[in-house]
DNA sequence: AAACATACCTAGCAATACAATGTATACTTC
DNA sequence: GAAGTATACATTGTATTGCTAGGTATGTTT
């Protein structure tokens, strides 16, 4: 999930299909614990191979909040500036939740689409 | 996979998932034939349940053969308009087969992620 | 006090999907 | 033969997204 900076145009197809995905891969990160911004993007680069950049992140959790699905408060830190934790609200889990269950059904049908060309990759 | 026609929220998170993965779903319907513009849509809905517009598709078509992953030609029909029919090109074999194998991590990733909220639902 | 580290935020751009609308060809019906 | 219908391709304008490149703010280290 790097960010596109060269650009091919592979590369540029990855971006795209990153787009749409980072909501519900922000959401799921919160399922368990309250996280702030730059740590959300730190275990994504560790647990799952995403990377997303600060510039990234700010605006989507900024709609997340304006849509009612997270909630946030300030904390002081140890370490320079303070933090802004970010949790779901009850809707938040419940769209989550839906989120999760839809992209099941989505890649079911993508997979049936690919299955031929992964079959056989014309050599 | 529907048009976002009302405009929910989640409706619209379901448009913006689709977003990116149509120029690998339209390269993968011509892996083994020739196809027009129509027949793509028909298809799709038929047997993959993802309804898209003529005014979605087009461009897609224009994009795509600008970048040499298809080709196209005209041919007289039986049935009124003549029909543009597209094929994948060797550059466009090759980019299918990589867009599917990439597809396969990331569906993993994301699978991985959104495993504990699948797991439990909170209710 | 200068440099560094941490953390959050925003402006401007590029790319996408899509509804709405328009064009072109041929067949059917009156 | 005019009107209506069906098929098929194409474009315009809008909303939304992701991201680079910058910026602000706080505290620690040298």
């Amino acid at each position: 999930m790097a960010p596109n900076v060269g650009s091919t145009p592979s590369e540029n197809w990855e971006t795209q299909v990153r787009k749409g995905w980072l909501d519900l891969v922000i959401l799921a990160s919160l399922w368990k614990e309250k996280l702030y911004g730059l740590d959300i993007i730190r275990r994504l680069e560790a647990h799952s191979d995403l990377l997303l950049s600060e510039g990234t992140i700010y605006p989507i959790l900024g709609r997340l909040k304006r849509d009612g699905l997270i909630d946030s408060e300030w904390v002081e830190s140890d370490a320079g500036h303070p933090r802004k934790y970010y949790w779901l609200t009850p809707s938040g889990r419940r769209r989550a939740a839906a989120m999760a269950r839809y992209t099941k059904t989505f890649f079911a049908r993508i997979d049936s689409l690919i299955e031929p060309v992964l079959a056989k990759e014309e050599r």
